[in-house]
RNA sequence: CGCGGGGUAGAGCAGUUUGGUAGCUCGUCGGGCUCAUAACCCGGAGGCCGGAGGUUCAAAUCCUCCCCCCGCAACCA
């Protein structure tokens, strides 16, 4: 019976339209998949989605319509992205699957009635107009980070899992499988951070919302993400469940595969769940890196994110995977820009591969009427080809199976550099120059094979990372079925002489990396655009609730920055007789020491508030957002203390 | 002193565990070839390996201190 391979990617969560870095990581785990079946393994490999919680109840209230609607939306992209992205998945778990609810629902009974939940209380930051619940830490400058205003200390009650339990017996697990937490350095954060400072209890059901799955027993509550979420991984086998068969063939896990932001809740909650339930835990879990674009991390907010689909549209699944699994070693963050994209979509896919089987097909065409011929005449330059051909299939899987898709790709693409050198060394126009000559001939035909037989192990290797681009090589090649299949890969020679070669379009067209580049620019330069359009109309005010507004003028005497913060800028400013502090964010557009000496205009009568412990009384007036912000002030020289208006 | 990652040719990175001629890709300059998608092959130029000390016969690599960038700090992969 072949060995089980079961793998995950983290479950996404639907409150948008995904980005290329969750396409990251599923092409990722795609790719393992379809190495691990292509090597015989019985592969399990689930992806899905986590559709509960306040935001997503929030944003489909914002849309007028109930969070299910919503959310089905946008899982239905999400869906459509992974079958563009030839996305191999067994499985899709969706949170809101019915038979995912009732199987959390009893994980969660079981876990309250042998007391590993329990019932206490919560406490936290209520902002009524949002009527959002927050806890100190995600407390910005101790307002509420949705919309900035004050909130109320508040208990709310709540069930707790008893994770510190488990604390001691998780790091004793930890210490014992070297491998569970990948790469080494987030095991040692994990350890540092969290656990060894000691594990408190965790929260995990809420009455402030209500979009989540139900506490049976206690229906003022939902369940607040981790059960719910985490649970997946084994819910989506039928845990607990009248079927329970996969569940029993495939658990434990062999690989989460995981961001490494989300690292923490595998590695340390995750964990001590299954410890409580009695079930062995996954043999790992990898964190890989993020995905970065030139303005730092992917985000919504900055709108800098890079849309899959429109890069699939224009240059094809395979090329967007091969990039993602080449340019970034896997463990470590690394660049996402589109003339990265495009550069390594000329350079090795066009350049490199496409054009060595162009050229390879078309030599065969004309030099031997489209039939592959026979190694009958050995060169001294067939030395070093041979070697590395059959070396490279275990170089590649030990490569891949570690997770180093970069390391595997770039091992194939010596080998491709080196079957284009050996054109050159061969020359095979200058055998073929007279087709009396028998021994340039013998030459030629061997030299023809091994540029064909090296085409079809490529073939075989890229495969997982480039499935189409796979087929499409064997199919000019005229070959197909057990001629693609690892144990092929390792028979150097298994390509029949006699074979009919089919002359194909390009593998992949070049690119006008110039024209191109303008073009992306121009379909991404639209997306920010419509945002700015929903600015509603400002209400009109009369003179008089202007006047209600004191702006002054006022000189900036001193300046440093605010400790503790990174954006904060504290101000000393001159107001006519008076000395105020302000303190205002606007650090990244204006360092401390250009502020000192200017005038600007402050809104004087602002009710003072404070701002990291400092209290500023009155407000900058100031346009744009960081780092590009710009200081509104008087255009000529002007006294302070004067009044605006 | 919150935690972590990073600073190596114009750009992006490897090399640091186990000290010993500083490497890869792209770009650039020159040459070769004509089977091929103006592709391919060869060669050159370009680095005080963030800074300062130290250990050593020898430091990108080990130790100490400092500077700068980027993440994370109850879930945007």
């Amino acid at each position: 019976m072949p060995e089980k391979f079961y793998l995950t990617t983290p479950i996404y969560y639907p409150s948008d339209n995904l980005h290329i870095g969750h396409a990251y990581s599923t092409v990722a785990a795609d790719t393992l998949a379809r190495m691990k079946r292509l090597l015989g393994y019985d592969v399990m490999f689930l992806t899905g989605t986590d559709e509960h919680g306040q935001k997503i109840e929030k944003i489909a209230q914002e849309k007028g319509v109930d969070p299910k609607t919503y959310v089905d939306g946008i899982v239905d992209g999400i869906q459509k992205l992974w079958r563009l992205l030839g996305i191999t998945n067994d499985d899709f778990i969706r949170t809101t699957d019915e038979r995912h609810v009732k199987s959390v629902q009893k994980i969660f009974e079981r876990l309250y009635e042998q007391g590993d939940i329990y019932k206490s209380e919560y406490e936290g930051w209520y902002c009524t107009p949002c009527e959002s619940f927050w806890t100190d830490h995600q407390l910005e400058d101790g307002k509420c980070p949705d919309c900035g205003r004050e909130v109320q200390k508040t208990r709310e009650e709540s069930y707790f899992f008893r994770a510190s339990k488990y604390a001691d017996k998780l790091i004793g697990y930890i210490n014992d499988h070297p491998d569970f937490i990948q790469p080494e350095s987030r095991k040692n954060e994990m350890l540092k951070n969290f656990l060894l400072p000691g594990l408190e209890d965790l929260c995990v059901s809420r009455t402030s919302f209500k979009w989540g799955i139900p506490v049976t027993f206690d229906p003022d509550h939902v369940m607040y993400v981790w059960i719910d979420a985490l649970s997946n991984y084994i819910t989506a086998l039928g845990y607990l469940s009248d079927d329970d068969s996969k569940f029993k063939k495939y658990w434990p896990a062999d690989l989460h595969l995981v961001g490494k932001e989300i690292v923490r809740f595998h590695t340390i909650i995750w964990p001590t769940m299954l410890m409580a339930l009695g079930l062995p835990l996954p043999k790992q879990v990898y964190g890989h890196g993020w995905l970065l674009l030139q303005g730092g991390k992917m985000s919504k907010s900055k709108g800098n994110v890079a849309d899959p689909v429109v890069l699939i549209d224009r240059y094809g699944s395979d090329a967007i995977r091969y990039f993602l699994m080449r340019e970034i070693p896997f463990g470590s963050d690394g660049l996402f820009s589109n003339e990265a994209l495009l550069s390594r979509i000329n350079a090795d896919l066009a350049n490199d591969l496409g054009n060595l089987l162009s050229r390879t097909v078309t030599m065969i065409d004309k030099y031997f009427d489209g039939k592959v011929p026979s190694p009958i005449r050995p060169g001294i330059e067939d030395e070093q080809l041979l070697k590395t051909a059959s070396a490279l299939p275990k170089e590649v899987r030990e490569a891949m199976e570690g997770l180093k898709f970069s390391d595997a790709l770039s091992a194939i693409w010596q080998y491709v550099g080196l079957l284009n050198k050996y054109i050159d060394l061969t020359a095979p126009w200058v055998l073929a120059k007279d087709p009396e000559n028998k021994e340039n001939m013998g030459r030629l035909s061997a030299v023809l094979y091994h540029l064909a037989e090296g085409l079809r192990i490529v073939s075989i290797l890229i495969s997982p990372v480039m499935p189409d681009t796979a087929l499409e090589i064997r199919a000019q090649l005229g070959i197909s079925g057990d001629l693609g299949t690892w144990n092929s890969a390792l028979s150097y020679g298994a390509l029949a002489e006699g074979t009919q070669v089919k002359k194909g379009n390009a593998l992949f067209p070049r690119i006008d990396i110039g024209k191109e580049m303008a073009a992306l620019e121009k379909l991404t330069g639209q997306k920010p655009a419509p945002e700015k359009k929903e600015e509603p109309a400002a209400e009109k005010i009369t003179i008089d609730d202007f006047k209600k507004v004191v702006l002054k003028t006022a000189k900036v005497t001193a300046c440093e920055n605010l400790e503790g913060s990174d954006k904060l800028l504290k101000l000393t400013v001159r107001c006519g007789d008076e000395m105020r502090t302000i303190v205002s964010g606007i650090r990244e557009s204006y360092p401390a020491e250009e502020m000192v000496g200017k005038t600007v205009v402050i809104v004087a009568n602002l009710k003072p508030a404070k701002l990291r412990g400092v209290l500023s009384e009155g407000m900058l007036l100031a346009v744009g957002d960081n780092p590009n912000v710009a200081l509104v002030a008087p255009e000529k020289e002007t006294q302070d203390g004067k009044t605006v208006g």
